[in-house]
DNA sequence: CGGTAAACGGATTAGGCGTATCCGGTTACC
DNA sequence: GGTAACCGGATACGCCTAATCCGTTTACCG
């Protein structure tokens, strides 16, 4: 990893606890979101807080490095999709594959969902992936195997729609999402009309409303 | 309205001002959510903060207030839609004018999105509500016109995951959000396969950019 | 009218939360 | 074994929201 340039090299402590840092920002991002602060990913990391700013800058800095790999790894998807040759399978496979990344860790999740975010590496690797997506969906147009008026900025909102699903049933039925992610593409196909069988039952009226209650309760606590 | 009861009356100038305060607070949480505090409800009713408090004692006492009127409109809407013969048109109907309400008004968007927020007022309606969901996808089931694993909770999840989309798309193609509701409309209709025309044409990639963008700003403060 | 209780405005206090610094003590390493 | 590098975490700072307090103004009853 970028840890030491032509600079002269850590002292050993520094560089396990610049590792430290690493490996609990990476955690703590995919479990809780950006939203983390650097004491939080100090004291997860059992050092200090003067340790985690002498290291970096401020949190913006152990983002960027963090997530352009992972960030790379969703290009890698997409490449991968391109290889494929059905190109329904391309499409969907992307799709849902991104997804399931973006489910575990919700720090990528904020990270496609917002270009504010990330310095001009993150923006280089996103404005790589965006004309892959492009192709994929022109592929598939082609083929005829999705509605002709599906635009490739479709995948994009799709992608952000199943944010809400997610996180509030992360808990409580994790893969629920792709219930919804079925009845849209259910919705998109055109090769075929027949109703994809779902892969997750619905909740019932209990878990739903449990599952709308969890969640928030960070969130709720900033927005009231 | 719930003014004043066998309490004595306020002064002339006080209730005016209680109404100024009520108006503003609508006004407020439509546009920008619950999350407006009592100083930006006072200045904004042209009134000093002082005299927001001496009416209510908190913000939760307005939303309750004001929104137990609101959910009833909701409640009032799946009546409506249960007097409609096609079962078809009468949920999609539901679902259409309630995220059209709930796209004109942020705050009520967020009551139904979080039932731990307002208090048993609010609760009472929301307990009205659900069962009328239920009839609304039970008649579309039996007379066979959205596929047989629809459930009534997806009806709730389909409502939060237009949000994202809602929130991000409002000031650029307010409308964007109908677009992926047919898609979805599309994968759960069983009495035809054929696609609807989509009400909205899909967004451009740099539009897309700026739209994903112009969200954020006020939530990513907070979530950085 | 005129007096008084009611109401007003908004500066101000209180407190939570995240960022970043500072410094006395410790440790790696030549 | 000495010194520069590093450590920890208490602490200062800034920002934001909630809520109060009090000197001034106003409605309204007799």
């Amino acid at each position: 990893m970028a840890a030491n340039d032509a600079e002269r090299p850590l002292r050993k402590d520094a560089s396990i606890n610049r590792e430290r840092l690493l490996d609990a920002a990476r955690e703590l991002f995919a479990e809780k979101g950006l939203g983390v602060t650097l004491n939080d990913i100090a004291h997860h990391a059992g050092v200090g807080v003067g340790t985690a700013y002498r290291r970096f800058a401020n949190k913006d800095e152990i983002i960027d490095t963090l997530f352009e790999e992972r960030l790379e790894a969703v290009e890698a998807v997409a490449r991968e999709a391109l290889e494929e040759d059905d190109p329904w399978i391309a499409l969907t496979d992307y799709l849902r594959r991104t997804l399931k990344m973006q489910f575990g860790d919700r720090g990528l999740h904020q990270i496609l969902d917002d270009p504010t975010l990330g310095d001009e590496r993150i923006g280089d690797v996103r404005r790589r992936i965006a004309p892959l997506i492009v192709e994929l969906v022109r592929r598939a147009q082609e083929a005829g195997v999705v509605r002709h008026d599906f635009a490739p900025t479709d995948v994009t909102f799709i992608q952000s729609a199943m944010a809400p699903i997610m996180n509030s049933t992360r808990d409580v039925a994790p893969e629920l999402y792709e219930r919804y992610l079925t009845f849209i593409l259910d919705g998109i196909r055109s090769d075929t009309r027949e109703f994809t069988p779902l892969p997750t039952p619905a909740l019932n009226s209990e878990t739903t409303h449990s599952a709308m209650t969890r969640k928030r309760r960070a969130a709720a606590r900033r927005a009231r």
